[in-house]
DNA sequence: TTAAAAATAGACAGATCTGTATCGATTGTC
DNA sequence: GACAATCGATACAGATCTGTCTATTTTTAA
């Protein structure tokens, strides 16, 4: 395994830790055990836990944000059906065996400090989650597309949730008839 | 100060604390240095750590309800108003200076056991706010109580993470604008 | 092939964690 | 005022935490 790959390896393995058992209760001995890696090797490579942690975040969400774009493009070709596709990624999510509850917001509750490196990698997935959105909504010809996009995200932070409580993944399917109502009372101007 | 006050005493400040740092992050030193008290009176009352997180969410859960209902019942008479009066309590939360997130929420993520006490004291919560929505919503007429009531609670699941992110709490405001689309949205039968 | 880079195992430091034990001082109650 | 319960302070055990260091082996690349 080349060093690339061994750091790649490092995250995934401590994405699945901390995500399951969170990021203060697992120690960085199990990271390396999990990773059958010696202490050193991940110390080369991360400075300290704070920034493997910040790593982690990074990754999943260029990975959450590529895939939940792709998906929906494969899922749907309106804008708005586009919108609604977006819950059903969602609920593919919370169907699978390693949803337990949103990464971002576990971090951000256990990094509770607004200038901490974690929380503003929580703050710009968040924004970013937003403007995409908001791109969906000005595609889709709706009025006050800024809106819109944060209302949509109001009802993903909302499913993710409460599905994380009641472990239930219909709950997109919840939110998915609360957005379609919501984009249906939504007025709507020019059109290309 | 008597027994059950410095019971009372210890639940304040580990609440305090845990909402503030997170559980894992708050060891029990801090909790007795911030309470004033020896470790020894501390476990008299509680046998263990996580006894004393029960204890703690289980004060949160009652007095989060008792005083939504007080203020709720304080702001509105009418129960389509009370629904929409719960946004403005939300609202209120997120602009006091005590708001790090929901603490049922940041448990959830750090005991995320469906087994664990905690995370039982957490299902526990979620479960009696859905019922209480869904008691207004029957007492305002509403088609569906049950569906509304999971409906207003997901906004406020939704509104409570993007707040504690962005923190901007008229959040709760934008959260209140949907859930007064949603209530016009839904039908209404037999009204008493 | 050979020199440099990176990996390994593991000891180690120093701090912190939960929970227990000791023991003298303080307190509430009869 | 006396007795029992509780408290405070603190030491302690044993585990675990992050991060460093050493010394040896493996891998990589010129």
């Amino acid at each position: 395994m080349k060093r690339a790959q061994k750091r790649d390896h490092l995250i995934e393995v401590a994405t699945e830790l901390f995500n399951r058992c969170g990021y203060h209760a697992s120690g960085i001995d199990r990271v390396i055990a999990e990773a059958g890696v010696a202490k050193t090797t991940l110390y080369r490579h991360f400075r300290t836990k704070e920034d493997l942690i910040v790593a982690v975040l990074q990754r999943i969400d260029a990975q959450h944000r590529e895939g939940l774009r792709a998906t929906v493009d494969q899922l749907a070709h309106e804008p708005k059906q586009k919108i609604l596709a977006s819950f059903d990624v969602l609920e593919d999510w919370f169907r699978g065996n390693s949803f337990y509850g949103c990464p971002f917001m576990s971090a951000a509750s256990e990094y509770n400090v607004r200038t901490s490196p974690v929380f503003q990698v929580v703050v710009l997935h968040k924004r970013l989650m937003i403007a995409y959105f908001e791109e969906l909504a000005r595609a889709a010809g709706l009025d006050e597309p800024a809106r819109i996009g944060e209302e949509i995200n109001l009802l993903h932070e909302g499913a993710t949730a409460v599905a994380q409580v009641n472990g239930d993944p219909s709950t997109a399917r919840r939110a998915k008839a609360m957005a379609a109502r919501l984009i249906d009372a939504a007025g709507q101007t020019a059109q290309d």
